[in-house]
DNA sequence: ATTATTGGTTCAAATAATGAACCAGTGGAA
DNA sequence: TTCCACTGGTTCATTATTTGAACCAATAAT
């Protein structure tokens, strides 16, 4: 792996529960040698990347992100797009819908609403990871998108977070056929306990899945024909989305969510 | 120049003029060989920083850069609070307001409201560097960031954008002297014919400029009564976000200010 | 006063970055 | 078709950078 790669990987440690990270925190959760990592946060601090709490002498985010991540907004404007769509849903559920990008090591939710008006939400937090093969969102992608991020996700250590998290790999890949014969993703408490969850993907323009848009739910609200509506809802927003991006839905995924429009 | 630094200085070409560019024209606008680009951007796009359009080959920013916004504004939400005091001050004045934070070679808005109800308008881009030594919101983070900074700018070349663009380096440097005395800074068509600009810093915990507030106008509507109400606009603005950013105004900036408030 | 812990630095050894030359595919032009 | 020019991408010996164990300095805890 390239210092580059390495140097970058320093940025996912960020997010909204770690929003600063010290030296010697960066050390226990890498293990990388104290000198390299100095070096490497420097060089990220220099290029606008990092900057420094000066009291506390931690690394957080710095400037550069923001102008980078409007000029990417302003190219390919797909938050925008996609907010629009998590908000009609949302309305018409009244549930917490959102949609999520692909990242290394997971989905990373660019936009959440929630449309409920219930007493038991479901918690969410933006700029959160998501796992591959623990949420419907992170199975609806893999299930959509080239087999060698399957691969990758698979040949890695799948950690549990409840006990219905699936962490067998020939179980998940299983699953992932069924998602494909089905066009949806959905999962039963196995990222939080209590929540369920619903997922399709959309595509970008070589029909390979770029994205996703999933409905989080208390189990005890889910029932057969919700779960009927939560789906169509969802293939309809994906397949205008697909449009608005430019982005073509492979034919035989076209055909199922048809089918699944007109019962 | 460490390998991460020249790898992450690639990512300063894209904006919303040049929101992709391929192989080649990276190699003409950086002189850097064919090889090495190559292999940085591959490890910048492995790292989601970038994408590759399928069709042309070409680069363009990836999502990675998303998320990291997302946190890093979650972090330390200056857009959010900016954004109050510049719709404030858009709405007194009926003017184009923008809120710009340092960059590397210039000032980056991070965002800009126009209050206007005026025929003739100040066209404004978001997402563009705007130029340390030819814009007042350039010049007002100069005249009180600290001098390395103002060295490294100067030691530079400095482009002339309209027939008023200062390019002497010791003419600049005077004005960044008055601007400390004057607690502002302003420019007249030094970056676009017909367009003059008023700016003021706002500080960090330090005490330093961490980013600018700044009008634009067109000249024909500049007088001095008009100056004098958008000048203190601004101050009070700048003293308010300070205090929502945890940031320390320098004593002497601040008895400069009160005195001009007080007029 | 002593120790542990923090961030940060040094320099020989190990490793990765570099770049000139190369390959391959595409789109004209003759 | 054949040729040329122009893409993006790859190779490998040379070169320069990265690496990390040991070290230093400052602060916080005992």
């Amino acid at each position: 792996m390239s210092t580059i790669e390495k140097a970058l990987m320093l940025l996912e440690h960020f997010s909204r529960e770690r929003p600063e990270i010290g030296l010697t925190e960066f050390k226990t959760r890498t293990s990388i040698d104290k000198g390299t990592l100095h070096r490497h946060l420097t060089a990220l601090k220099n290029s606008g990347f990092l900057e420094q709490n000066y009291l506390t002498r931690a690394y957080r985010l710095g400037p550069a992100v923001i102008r980078l991540a409007a000029v990417r907004e302003n190219t390919v404007p797909i938050v925008k797009t996609v907010q629009y769509y998590v908000d009609r849903i949302a309305d018409n559920i009244h549930e917490l819908v959102h949609a999520a990008l692909p990242q290394k090591n997971g989905m990373s939710a660019i936009y959440a609403k929630d449309g409920g008006y219930h007493g038991v939400r479901v918690n969410f937090d933006e700029a959160e990871i998501l796992p591959f093969h623990a949420t419907s969102s992170g199975l609806a992608l893999l299930a959509f998108h080239d087999d060698t991020l399957v691969a990758n996700v698979l040949s890695k250590k799948l950690v549990s977070f409840t006990d219905s998290t699936p962490t067998d790999a020939a179980d998940i890949k299983a699953n992932l056929e069924t998602i494909r014969t089905h066009g949806f993703a959905f999962t039963d408490q196995s990222y939080e306990d209590e929540v369920g969850s619903v997922a399709v993907p959309f595509f970008g323009v070589k029909g390979d899945a770029i994205g996703t848009l999933a409905i989080a739910i208390p189990v005890s609200r889910i029932n057969k024909s919700f779960h009927e509506i939560i789906i169509k809802q969802l293939i309809v927003a994906s397949t205008e989305l697909c449009r608005d991006l430019g982005g073509q839905i492979p034919t035989n995924v076209a055909t199922i969510w048809a089918a699944k429009l007109e019962v």
